[in-house]
DNA sequence: CTGGGGATGGGGCCC
DNA sequence: TGGGCCCCATCCCCA
């Protein structure tokens, strides 16, 4: 017989416990601030503290310090209020630092959860857009702003630690249901104030953020990339440069937002994720609208932009490549990364530069790499030239067994997936469902800029 | 160490 | 709305 509140209450009793300071094993330091905890629930809860505990398990008789300097005591809060009661306090103000805490801390669940509360504030506000215009002419009473809690299903199921999944796993459900179609919304309402006064002013000036980012002197994308591949290399190690510039520069993104809050009554620029006034909307401004990021100054005219645009903070690289492993964010990344590096497209000798054709060059291949060199370039190096109908089955895979058991582990991970003859020659392209739970890590990092 | 070129990623916009 | 093309910025590798 299973007593289906015993996980909640036990929790319940870790958190009273937690609150008076009983038994606490652990003290995080966040920028001076002391909090208490349980080494078990902190170990069960963060890919971080699980290494970090692992490490000093030798030491249980003395308690573990751990110290933060890289997000603040308040989003630490959040968090570890979310570990020892299932609830996430997100608000529009916290979710880009509670969702790069995360990030550090390895909390994949609350990066998920952080993920679908931006997705569907864009969702819903669209939603509601479209329900204000309709209904523009009735009086809309506005509700009361408060934060939206994101209550897990942990204490739903039988096992406290499987039970509560990421939304991602589930976010159909996640989003139809009570946090996401009413409170998100409201808290939608929050980020989307934020991104309202922002555009109020950034509107007509209009920099876009390549701008912002050469005055900021922020390099365009390959930081992220890199905190991303040298946390990989790390493997959950201590990373702490890339990703504190990573959080400090969400935080400077935060600040010039606060900087920018001046001018809150200025609705001179209509764009998509602001939160439409109470005034009658005004048909001329419809085709101004634009889409704002909600987490960076950028706005799109389209939706299907700012999609695209939401890949490079999400970290979704939802085209793999099937020869090397190697994920884009865009099908035509792949296509090209595909045709330079391992079709041999470009109509170049490698080694003289000069143009070869079918006749006058050949395929050379260096591992996954395929490139052509000219007949005379290829008996100087002495090269083994490959046909250029060499196909799949000749695979350059065969040559790196790493990449072909990364291959065939993807192959059943997904062997449900769609799969798509792109071209007959050997280009699979395969997208991959971005809310399919299994390579949640590799695939949803947030990108915060 | 440095410059050049290739690879990659992102934005605008057309179809 | 998605796909695709073009352009540009940045990073990285190599000579």
């Amino acid at each position: 017989m299973e007593i289906s509140s015993h996980q909640f209450h036990l929790l319940e009793q870790l958190n009273e416990q937690r609150k008076q300071d009983l038994f606490c094993d652990c003290s995080i330091l966040v920028e001076g601030k002391v909090f208490k905890a349980h080494r078990n629930v902190l170990f069960d809860s963060s890919g971080y503290f699980q290494m970090l505990l692992s490490q000093s398990s030798k030491e249980t008789s003395q308690p573990t310090i751990a110290t933060f300097e890289v997000f603040s005591p308040e989003t630490f809060m959040v968090i570890l209020d979310f570990v020892y009661s299932g609830i996430l306090s997100l608000t529009g103000q916290n979710v880009i630092e509670v969702m790069s805490a995360a990030s550090y801390l390895q909390m994949t669940d609350i990066l998920n959860v952080c993920k679908t509360f931006i997705k569907s504030s864009l969702d819903i506000n669209e939603k509601e857009k479209d329900h204000y215009l309709s209904l523009s002419a009735k009086s809309t009473k506005s509700e009361p702003a408060h934060p939206s809690l994101y209550r897990s299903r942990r204490k739903a199921k039988s096992n406290p630690r499987r039970s509560y999944s990421a939304p991602d796993e589930k976010a159909n459900t996640v989003n139809e249901n009570s946090w996401s179609s009413y409170s998100s919304y409201l808290s939608s309402q929050v980020i989307l104030q934020r991104a309202e006064t922002q555009l109020s002013k950034r509107g007509r000036k209009q920099g876009s953020t390549r701008k912002r980012r050469k005055h900021l002197g922020l390099s365009q994308t390959r930081d992220f990339v890199q905190c991303k591949s040298n946390k990989a290399e790390r493997a959950s190690g201590g990373c702490s440069a890339s990703d504190s510039s990573h959080i400090s520069r969400v935080r400077e993104e935060v600040e010039l937002d606060a900087e920018n809050n001046v001018d809150h009554d200025d609705y001179g620029y209509n764009h998509e994720s602001e939160v439409i006034p109470k005034r009658e909307l005004d048909p001329d401004d419809l085709p101004r609208m634009r889409f704002k990021c909600p987490f960076c100054t950028h706005t799109v005219k389209r939706r299907a932009d700012l999609k695209r645009h939401l890949r490079c903070h999400t970290g979704e690289r939802p085209y793999p490549c099937e020869v090397c492993g190697k994920r884009f964010t865009r099908l035509e990344h792949l296509r090209n990364h595909f045709q330079t590096i391992h079709q041999a497209g470009k109509l170049i000798c490698r080694k003289c530069k000069r143009h070869v054709t079918e006749l006058t060059g050949c395929v050379v291949q260096q591992g996954t790499r395929r490139y052509r060199l000219c007949h005379k370039c290829l008996a100087e190096a002495n090269f083994d030239s490959i046909p250029d109908d060499l196909d799949a089955e000749h695979s350059p895979v065969s040559s790196t067994g790493n990449k072909r058991s990364k291959w065939a582990l993807e192959e059943e991970q997904k062997s449900d997936e769609e799969t798509m003859e792109e071209e007959p020659y050997n280009l699979v392209v395969r997208h991959v469902n971005d809310d399919a739970p299994d390579d949640v890590d590799e695939k949803v990092k947030p990108n915060l800029r």
